[in-house]
DNA sequence: AATTTAAATGAATTATTATTCATTTATACA
DNA sequence: TGTATAAATGAATAATAATTCATTTAAATT
């Protein structure tokens, strides 16, 4: 009976949000300017959301999960431990790179104090895999024994920063550096 | 002739600034709620700086220089490779562990889009050192041969990163923790 | 084609927050 | 002790940015 949502105007500010990101920092992501740069009015904004916190939250949320299912596509766990590793850190380190103001914003995000407690929880669970994969290698003597968090955050803390250099240099890297970081950290990690 | 600055107030206000920060993230930083915990007059903030944006970019600038130094304070080049390594490492990760407000601050207020690029370029600086050092090992085939720039993100990324782990879980590292995660960083880079 | 419903608009409003400035206060120096 | 000077104050103002809402538009159903 009515007229529906455009799903594709929903996209476009999305993709804006990240834009604007990245284009000049979190302080200059205001809805006139989403809504202008995704062309749509402001109010239009307030169909979907109901405040700019509830935005940015919903595409935390949902960028949170996106890189989560691309991490985990092509998990098997009956594939040797350095294989799955290694594709994991790969599809990973592949993603923040084809998307690093996904990555930015995600990152920035958590701790801009817009963020709610309900929604890291949340995405905290999306990774659940990744901890009990870990923790597995470390029972299999594959890991240090080190807690699977500070794993994955010496891991990620490297990946991110790595990109961002990447990103801000304007490098585009080339399979050998990406194999020369994935031997650096693998080699830093493993038993 | 005239009433001196009252320099404990200017210490008030950037230590401030780093608890509203990490308390509830960049967005609560508000002039009206520095002046109000720093115990001043919020037009006493424009005494000091010509504007919020200033009042930022001078505590980045201060802060990342007061970082440099002591991190390069033990620095002694004819000291061995392996212990100018250890001991800048332990010195900047001890420095994150203590003042995990500033290392958040400095992190994200690089991303914030209110830095200014002078102040970029001005604070990279303060780090040629490590850039030398870093170049040094590789030649001498201390380190893998990777650009410093990335040993160096890979690096910090990962210290930061822990470091962010540790302060939101409330979780105090020990002498151990400290000591394997140096390890596993070593391993990593080293030929 | 007419009708219904909700999407979409964007100017106006409200809310928030940075900044100013007339006034007061504290210090250094004569 | 008095005076000059600049620090400090904080209510008032200006600037910025989020949100609302009366109106228009487009799709779906009859």
């Amino acid at each position: 009976m009515s007229r529906p949502k455009n799903e594709e105007k929903l996209h476009a500010i999305h993709r804006v949000v990240l834009k604007l990101l990245v284009r000049s920092g979190f302080s200059s992501v205001k809805m006139a300017d989403i809504a202008k740069e995704a062309g749509v009015a402001s109010g239009t904004l307030y169909i979907y959301y109901s405040s700019k916190e509830g935005l940015l939250n919903a595409l935390f949320v949902l960028t949170k999960q996106e890189i989560a299912q691309h991490m985990f596509r092509m998990f098997d766990p009956k594939e040797d431990y350095l294989i799955s590793f290694r594709n994991m850190w790969f599809a990973y380190m592949q993603y923040c790179i084809d998307f690093p103001e996904k990555m930015l914003f995600v990152e920035q995000f958590l701790y801009s104090g817009l963020i709610t407690a309900e929604n890291i929880e949340r995405t905290e669970l999306f990774f659940e895999p990744l901890n009990t994969f870990l923790d597995t290698g470390r029972k299999k003597k594959y890991l240090l024994n080190i807690d699977a968090a500070l794993l994955k955050a010496s891991m990620a803390g490297s990946i991110h920063e790595l990109v961002k250099w990447m990103h801000s240099q304007q490098i585009k890297p080339n399979n050998s550096l990406l194999e020369n970081l994935f031997r650096l950290q693998w080699k830093g990690i493993s038993l």
